[in-house]
DNA sequence: CTGCGGTCCTGAAGGC
DNA sequence: TGCCTTCAGGACCGCA
């Protein structure tokens, strides 16, 4: 009896970044004219301070977006697991009825639209979120994580090496904590530990300096290939663009949601998988030591 | 300080 | 057919 495979969804770094490229094409320059707020405990601060202002960036640190607005305002999102964004060009009465069943694509609210966000030119942006993880907050600074995005200047192997070497927990673990490291989840740390041929139940302090001179270009290396690819929308991942549209990420996956497939290094073993701090972790037992 | 386990939440899938 | 249980997981919280 084969296993059968569940897909997950879970934007990481990759998937927030191609979503911020696209909201920053959307909704840049555009002013909100209305907030409705349909899970209020998803939405944090009040949603009128936020109306007239007009959105004036689009920015990203880890997996948090945060779309500044004129005075200093800030509406932070977190899509943890199951969280969408959509934009249409056009809002109509239809969208304020949520009676339109939910489907990835759709460029309507349905059952699992949270807060409906109009502009004045009558667009909009509907945020969906089917296990109500998500979250925005209206604040007076940006929202970043306590750690270095992967893709900043400061993410150097120094401080890689120094987060590796100061805690004795399975490396996988290490990787996905956003106090460390942010922007890298269960898919890209999957990944990273498969080129770097590190297992990831190996202790993170046990590494050696060779290991870790891989880990870290292979962590930087799977990020920009997600980026490339517009993220990964697995099935019935949740993950989509602004615009509707899924990511290829997985399709280039190495190890990530492939259990029981043969090894894609060659070797003559397959793909195994076990359970890390309540998460699926994928690798090659053969190739990963 | 670190590490660990429970919690949130929903829908799909499995068991009987 | 249908009810009940289990599972998936990012981040946070509380406890040892």
């Amino acid at each position: 009896m084969l296993h059968v495979t569940r897909y997950t969804k879970m934007p990481e770094l990759p998937e927030v970044e191609t979503i911020r490229l696209q909201l920053e094409k959307d909704i840049d320059g555009k002013t909100i004219g209305r907030v409705e707020v349909l899970s209020k405990k998803q939405f944090v601060g009040d949603p009128q301070s936020i109306i007239g202002k007009k959105i004036i960036d689009v920015e990203r640190s880890g997996k948090i977006l945060s779309i500044f607005l004129e005075n200093k305002l800030f509406l932070n999102i977190h899509l943890k697991m199951t969280g969408q964004l959509l934009y249409t060009k056009k809002i109509d009465d239809a969208c304020f009825r949520n009676t339109i069943p939910f489907s990835n694509t759709d460029k309507m609210p349905g059952k699992t639209t949270r807060v409906i966000i109009t502009f004045s030119d009558g667009s909009g942006l509907f945020f969906n979120d089917m296990r109500k993880f998500g979250w925005m907050k209206i604040s007076h600074q940006q929202i970043v994580p306590k750690s270095i995005d992967v893709l900043s200047p400061d993410f150097t192997l120094e401080y890689f090496k120094k987060n590796v070497c100061s805690t004795g927990r399975p490396i996988k673990i290490m990787l996905m904590d956003q106090d460390r490291i942010a922007g890298v989840g269960n898919i890209y740390a999957n990944e990273a530990l498969f080129i770097a041929k590190i297992n990831p139940q190996r202790k993170s302090k046990e590494l050696s300096d060779e290991e870790i001179n891989k880990l870290y270009d292979a962590v930087k290396q799977v990020i920009k290939k997600g980026i490339k690819y517009k993220g990964s929308s697995a099935a019935d991942e949740a993950y989509v663009t602004p615009e509707g549209d899924k990511g290829q990420m997985q399709n280039h996956f190495f190890v990530y949601q492939k259990e029981g497939e043969p090894c894609p290094g060659g070797c003559k073993g397959e793909i195994k998988r076990i359970k890390q701090g309540g998460r699926s972790s994928f690798y090659c037992p053969t190739c990963q030591k």
